[in-house]
DNA sequence: CGGGTTACTAAGCGCTTGCTTAGCATGCCA
DNA sequence: TGGCATGCTAAGCAAGCGCTTAGTAACCCG
């Protein structure tokens, strides 16, 4: 019982953060609202991350880390590459979608990570963006997708999934899954052979 | 001589601003970091905006109506849909490019906004929208465009220019011209209708 | 049962925050 | 020439900040 107490009362305040870093950004976000919202003292943040930074690594450290495994899993999965890329940035898309909060605060507070920290990120992003090339170069190379600036391509792949969390809204005038099938759609007309 | 160092003094202030919200956010930002980057007192950053907010008003309504007006210019300078979608999306993209300290300031921190001042940036971007929409359509009715989800793809496309505010750096792999001619082959590509 | 660990709180320390006040030089207009 | 507006600064106020300290209740293991 104890056990899970605790896994409850840490995630409660990785929570409560999230939602204040998404709202408030980090710097306009005091430990005592994270504490509020996650109905603990003030002094209780303490207990489980020793700063208002590391509450946020936490955080990015999850966040990336989830996202990655959604691309590693989808490029995994398929082997046809225009098929796979299509699966790929589906998948991100929806994730985005469904985790748009998450999304924003990982994205726009990259900057408030100290050093140490951004590396660690820096290094996940390079990942995802290691997956995305490895994905347009393999259909390249098969002759089924036509691209000439691989990093660019992939970068501006991966824009169309990562933009969506500055505007994305459940309830909107998209569900996160018909936003999905949009941006892989739109993705494989982006990379397929121009005719003729 | 007067109206030019009000003018001068004024716009330092801006500048400042925007490097100070850019590199820590509006929330992580004081007005005394504003003020020393102007090189000026704290107490003279009240002497031109009433608050911290206004000041951050002042620069997110200048940049989207600076945005917006490269967007119709790109939108009124050509007829032809396929070369004016292509136009409109390598301004939008280079625009941001040169401006992306400025581009990341208004678009991560709307949220820091009165909910008045919010009213009127919200407004601004919904014109953006509603360009990118009317050129998808011209080109619809032409028969040279091929979109279902007009309201979903015209987000898409700006997502390409604006996320590149994210991680665009002077001086890295790509120029701001290159992206913006990457991003409009890349829209061009996305918009075609399929073969056959 | 007793020593130690864990999860937490009430109170608060020292500093920084957004913004204000009082005052001063400069330049313009009557 | 005198009165007033403008653009600025030095000093500082009240409030709020991140984080710490001292202490308590509950549980765990020998």
């Amino acid at each position: 019982m104890l056990s899970t107490m605790t896994t409850t009362a840490r995630d409660r305040l990785l929570d409560a953060a999230v939602a204040a870093f998404a709202e408030h950004g980090f710097g306009g976000t005091t430990t005592r609202d994270i504490a509020a919202r996650a109905q603990m003292s003030p002094a209780a943040v303490y207990v489980h991350h020793a700063t208002k930074e590391e509450l946020l690594f936490a955080i990015s450290q999850r966040g990336h880390q989830e996202a990655l495994d959604v691309l590693a899993r989808s490029y995994a999965k398929v082997d046809a590459p225009v098929e796979r890329v299509a699966g790929m940035v589906r998948d991100f898309s929806e994730w985005h979608a469904r985790n748009s909060r998450i999304g924003r605060v990982v994205q726009y507070e990259f900057g408030a990570l100290s050093s140490d920290h951004r590396a660690v990120i820096a290094d996940l992003r390079r990942q995802m963006e290691q997956h995305m090339r490895d994905a347009l170069v393999a259909g390249v190379d098969e002759g089924v997708l036509e691209v000439t600036d691989v990093r660019g391509t992939a970068r501006a792949v991966l824009s169309l999934s990562v933009d969506l969390v500055r505007w994305f809204e459940p309830g909107g005038a998209h569900t996160a899954a018909e936003l999905g099938r949009l941006h892989a759609d739109l993705a494989v007309r982006m990379l397929r052979p121009s005719a003729g």
